[in-house]
RNA sequence: UAAGUAACCGAGACAAUCGCGGCGGCUUUGAAGCCGACGAGGAAAGUCCGGGCUCCAUAGGGCAGUGUGCCGGAUAACCUCCGGCGGGGGCGACCCCAGAGAAAGUGCUACAGAAAUUUAUACCGCCGAUACUCAUCGGCAAGGGUGAAAAGGCGCGGUAAGAGCGCACCGGCAAGCGAGUGAUCGCUUGGCCUGGGUAAACCUCACACGGAGCAAGACCGAAUAGGGAAGGGUUUGAGGCGGCCCGCUUACCUUCCGGGUAGCGUCGCUGGAGCCGAUGGGUGACCGUCGGCCUAGAUAAAUGAUUGUCGUCUGCUUUUUGGCAGAAACAGAACUCGGCUUAUCGGUUGCUUAUGUU
């Protein structure tokens, strides 16, 4: 890899100042909770991924990750929901809480770095308007 | 050096930061937090074979069906592997074989050809006789032609011309003897030839095979609601147990029991035909003995992201050391193991052939 000479990738500059986790109770599991959030929630997308938002204020802020079979085989599908977890993880504290979410990814994300999902992510964020109120 | 062939090895390394999974320890009523070591593959894949394990009856008898098919061995087992035998391919190293039976029977065998399987066959021809211009009758399977295949091959003799008609060699068949555990091989003798191919066509012979699969299956257990276990027993019918039959079993009776089902959770779930090393036996697959190790266990499914240094390859540049830029395949455990097949990056070694140099 070569240097970076602009300093810190931007993948790294919040970690360093919060450090965020993501624990496994934070993360959508049933199949019912993801119909509910593709059927109620609002959706919107750019090239590389596909935002699915909707409010919940009795059960909290969750989050799910998609990454259909027509994407390519098991190792890039994991790798994309293991970029879109990133993605999401790195910026959860700026977000409002008690926000329902599903990013899937889309085909055009499958040969993108770090730093160009997590681009996307934040793009999209802005337009739902799910970033806490201060930004 | 090039081409080929066989076998084997690796799947970038180290460090830092953030994050995830179950496990162990500590704190804690709990939730949770902290610390620690560990955390994808050679194919994890395709699900093509064979086991273990679980339930169905204890997995039983017969038919049907399916599979396998040279010999000997290895193994828990196999359509796997090893060593041979026999064929076939290649100059060679070496590779390939669905490799039982075609004199048990049935079927198929296009086109071409005169004729395609049981007294075979005469189209062009060759020979003899009659006639001598055409032709007719008889003999022939040597030559030509057709075909995947034309009743062994080839040579000499023989003859009107020919023919296993006779003989030598080769091939095939049968018998005998010898070698080998065996497939098979070698030698001798015989009648002279027995009569195409196809059994991934039916079939015959020998051997093997019960079914479903971890969403197997076991446990905890609301609403609701009547069941379960053990024993006994009859026939006509019915349900279930794999396609059918036999057989077994249920509904019937008696006794006993507190529990059965959907959903959710726990177990199954990783210690096993295990891995590594040494040593002994065997040509080898593999087996024995000793020592050491514990090495993923998720369930919308953890094993990731970023950076630095070094290493590999490619390109550009430089007199060189070097510098800069880029690249790194196929691919993700899901009960587990032995194989097969397919996908794919890089490297090492042996051998063969050809060429060149000494």
């Amino acid at each position: 890899m070569g240097h970076w000479r602009g300093g810190l990738f931007p993948c790294m500059t919040e970690v360093l100042a919060v450090g965020f986790t993501l624990p496994k109770k934070l993360i959508l599991r049933r199949h019912s909770e993801f119909q509910r959030v593709y059927r109620l929630g609002k959706s919107i997308a750019n090239r590389y991924l596909v935002l699915y938002i909707l409010p919940d204020k009795e059960n909290g802020g969750k989050v799910g990750f998609a990454a259909g079979k027509k994407l390519g085989g098991a190792v890039l599908r994991n790798r994309l929901k293991r970029l879109l977890r990133e993605s999401y993880r790195k910026n959860r504290h700026r977000l409002k809480p008690g926000v329902q979410l599903i990013l899937v990814a889309r085909a055009a994300a499958a040969k993108e770095k770090c730093a160009t999902v997590e681009a996307a992510f934040l793009e999209l964020a802005r337009r739902g308007g799910i970033f806490a109120a201060d930004k």
